[in-house]
DNA sequence: CATTTTGTTGACTATTTAGTCTAGTTCTCT
DNA sequence: AGAGAACTAGACTAAATAGTCAACAAAATG
């Protein structure tokens, strides 16, 4: 099942077989009908599941024990390592699976595209309230935490669509210091690996 | 022949057939095997077709006799109007098509990757030049053009797929007010549609 | 006009693919 | 253990699909 997710990421919705899926899952295709009875259904259920796996990984990261500023810091810097962790996988930068697949099938698959819809104003509801929470710390100023919050996920969107299209994870470098600029927020440090200190 | 970009931008690459396409061309397949040996390069073919076409519509924007603030606005503008007919011509909302295509295929398709970037290269190097200009007629400050040129053109990236995968093109209204925001440039007047005065 | 090049056609094959169906297996519950 | 439910396997059909080919038509060329 978490297999599925794996081929439409690496490759396409439309350019996965049910075949190919089957024996990825190590599954035949009598099992396969029993459960589901198109792929899309599968694709919706796939989805379902990954998401229900990231939320608990998002709460943690925009725990409101966290300074609001550091949750951000850490939901980049969390994207940029499992980015990595995925290249490593793969061999290729595989950007964000949810941007993907709706990219392909919002104008196909109507269920898909309305779950994806859910889950990326999910996402975007992490960043605004943690926007609102550091404008009320007088950590930046956002009067408008939601058109805020916009600005921020359509240029990660961006930014994880091309890393995925140059096939460069180098592209993400920029990603936690711009942000911060975009929030008029202090930049952190960057991590530096063992050199200078 | 640009019934082909059609099919691969309402629908998707993987899901578009040579049967399907050769129907909307009005063409039999023999033909179309004449001319190409498989999807991929009818598909790289297109791509430079449309890139040649595309290509002096942005020269006229990006037009040096403008001012450059001016032909960024313009190039805002171009896009949201752009996607305004294309939504009344298809019933939905589609987005940036090298983005969409390129989100697709740039793992499995390296030709046509190659391709896809250095379009979007060229879409990056508009943006920067302009961006330049403004920074050297002090219509804003932008000492680094290219990183402020790369955030833009992410973020335009971005709400563009997110237009497509919401299928609402309420999303774009925002793109010029935001982009001046970002270039640090006061924001044009929107031209209201009669009403107001 | 005759010849060659260029392009077109539709029929053809071989695979692949989605989806079905039945017989069997494993699990669960009493 | 035994009955029934939940699940699986694998063979099967029908359709779609990629790609080939030889014959035909149009255009260019001398």
């Amino acid at each position: 099942m978490a297999a599925v997710s794996e081929l439409f990421w690496t490759g396409s919705y439309d350019g996965t077989t049910i075949d190919q899926i089957c024996q990825k899952a190590g599954v035949r295709k009598g099992s396969f009908y029993y459960f589901f009875d198109c792929k899309a259904s599968l694709a919706e259920a796939a989805l379902e599941q990954e998401w229900a796996a990231y939320r608990p990984k998002l709460d943690a990261i925009y725990s409101a024990t966290l300074p609001p500023l550091e949750r951000i810091r850490q939901h980049c810097e969390f994207s940029i390592r499992e980015q990595l962790d995925l290249q490593k996988q793969h061999g290729c930068v595989l950007g964000c699976p949810i941007c993907t697949l709706g990219t392909e099938v919002s104008t196909q698959e109507k269920g898909l595209q309305k779950k994806i819809q859910e889950i990326m104003s999910c996402g975007l509801r992490y960043l605004e309230t943690a926007i609102r929470d550091a404008h009320a710390g007088g950590e930046l100023k956002a009067p408008d935490a939601r058109a805020k919050a916009k600005i921020i996920h359509a240029y990660h969107l961006g930014l994880m669509t091309q890393a995925r299209i140059q096939n460069d994870l180098s592209i993400l470098d920029d990603l936690t210091a711009t942000t911060f600029e975009l929030l008029g927020a202090p930049v952190p440090k960057k991590p530096k690996k063992r050199s200078g200190g």
